[in-house]
DNA sequence: CCATTAGTTCCGAATTTTGGAACTATTGAA
DNA sequence: TTCAATAGTTCCAAAATTCGGAACTAATGG
């Protein structure tokens, strides 16, 4: 988490997709696995593009993954990066829900 | 300022230079020149890239530009982007500030 | 009107991103 | 065990983006 830029982050956090995925497993109360992903919005993402967004996020320290069996569960590191980058996720998210949709 | 967006703001600002650049306008308390950042740090900007981060910043809604002479002035729109996204951009400042230089 | 300063535009080269095909890993059944 | 199925990763070439030098435009002050 010490060599978590915010540069990364916020190159993360800048694809549309990745955006969708990280809100999603933020939210969620419960890890998600990666091929809960497979469309964003009505949008697919072919398996390998997928891999390589949940890669930049975990890169970015913004998730961690790990395997169950024969899936992958992803979960947000929130508290950590606020601890790093206080506030910054949070405003995130929150400027994330006021962004007017029209991708 | 309607059609601001979150994408665009992180895209933006997920480039060091035009990190470097904002956070220097943003903290300014006077609008500052494009030339005043022919160089950031000790890396030289060539003028065709310092021409394009300023467009991304400007397309991206975080900065204004108005010429005065032969110059541009470049003065950056905080609150602006504060009504429409807010604690962001603060946070992003924040987080920049705490964030390790090693480029 | 010319020289100078400040930025922009053009465009090819370098870099990054995308996505299909092949591969690996794990499990559950036969 | 072996096989089939599911979930992700890796490879790599095509597509998209970014970089930066050279030529261009705009404004000012001799």
């Amino acid at each position: 988490m010490d060599d978590v830029r915010l540069e990364a982050i916020l190159h993360a956090l800048s694809d549309p997709v990745r955006a969708a995925i990280f809100v999603e497993i933020a939210g969620a109360g419960c890890s998600q696995i990666c091929s809960a992903f497979a469309s964003v919005g009505d949008r697919v993402i072919p398996k390998s593009s997928l891999s390589q967004h949940f890669k930049a996020l975990r890169e970015a320290g913004l998730i961690r993954s790990e395997r169950h069996g024969v899936e992958m569960r992803n979960t947000s590191r929130c508290s950590e990066v606020e601890e790093r980058f206080p506030g910054l996720i949070p405003a995130i998210l929150n400027a994330h829900a006021r962004d007017i949709r029209r991708t």
